[in-house]
DNA sequence: AACTATTTATAAGA
DNA sequence: TTCTTATAAATAGTT
């Protein structure tokens, strides 16, 4: 969009290629930023590059009870959210049984009236769940993450010669290990395994080095 | 940015509000699609406006074992994905396995060669991890967007009365629902449940309308 | 929805 | 990577 157009297909030239997607990262970083401000708005992007770095950008302010650093969620978070959901939830409904139970109380008139109040309150409930899914994603996203992360380091792991002692060649009892949802579970017990992680200095921008 | 600058605060006018959200939000997803075609980038875009509406933009290409649309994922493609993933990591691991098999046969040789096998066997790893990461990610919206549809149908349901039958008032049985996360378990067994869904006509945008 | 005067983003070059 | 700048693209205010 500067010094001449350009064709909207995959640059071909790596160094290009990187270059540019920096930069518009960068820009699209930044409407998403203004989009959010402006419109009071929540924005999440993902991206993965062509080089197998993932970057997001999450705009800020989306929940003050999950807002928390990314950093320190783990599993017992999601927990403790769907607690809090069903907690909230339960208010709502008996808050609405009391209502239904004046109104009936009262004659099982005023029901226009009602209906507006049930509407309010499907309005709280919905505006809880999606704080709650966007917060849920977060856990979900930081627990394949971690996941990751130690699926990784059973591979390329403290063994660059690969650790083998030639006793027999049970390469298997070495080598094996769970799979994803095992080890997704076996998070709850060891919360503060860190990843390869690189955050942005204090930004709503993470990046995560997918690759040595 | 057009005709006079402006200041990135929050537009308080409703209507300029929304008017600017649909505008920027059209910039954006514009902009992520010609950097995801340029830089061969997947790009993920997640936004909730200050009216409570949910849309997305994905970069297609997402997965050729896992691009189907939208709609038909369920729980079980999961499942399904989980042990792909697990196939891929065992095949993978079985090849390093073999390799240093035949490293140590030959005498414990060629350790070079051997780390750039290594390598290569961790960045198609890491390839596939990525990748599934992705769709996995695209499963759990899913499962979120079914359960909070399911929810949603428990409280503004088929009973705009409520669907009271004034039987000696146990409400909780008429109301009552399970949690989340027995709900999304429980979309396992029935997996062809549709959210008030409303997809763009064929494209990579779709918007979820979370409240009637 | 359209129209433009401006601002902003950015491609190419340094 | 960062800067510069000519130019393309996005968009704020208006109709």
């Amino acid at each position: 969009m500067a010094r001449g157009k350009i064709q909207i297909k995959k640059i071909e030239n790596s160094t290009n290629r990187q270059v540019t997607y920096s930069k518009r990262r960068s820009g699209l970083f930044k409407k998403a930023s203004e989009l959010s401000v402006l419109c009071d708005a929540q924005v999440s992007i993902i991206m993965i590059s062509s080089t197998r770095k993932l970057q997001e950008y999450i705009s800020p302010g989306i929940s003050q009870r999950m807002g928390e650093s990314l950093q320190d969620l783990d599993l017992t978070e999601l927990v403790a959210l769907e607690e809090n959901l069903d907690s909230s939830a339960r208010t709502i409904r008996e808050t609405k049984l009391k209502v239904i139970d004046r109104q009936i109380g009262t004659g099982k008139k005023k029901v226009r009236n009602l209906e507006q109040i049930h509407r309010a309150l499907i309005h709280e409930f919905v505006s809880i769940l999606y704080k709650s899914f966007t917060s849920m994603f977060l856990v979900f996203r930081k627990l394949v993450c971690l996941a990751m992360a130690s699926l990784l380091k059973d591979m390329i792991g403290e063994d660059p010669q690969y650790g083998l002692v030639d006793d027999g060649g049970d390469y298997e009892a070495v080598h094996g290990f769970p799979n994803l949802r095992d080890r997704m579970l076996g998070l709850r017990l060891q919360p503060n395994q860190q990843p390869n992680l690189q955050a942005g200095a204090g930004s709503d921008l993470t990046t995560f080095h997918l690759l040595e």
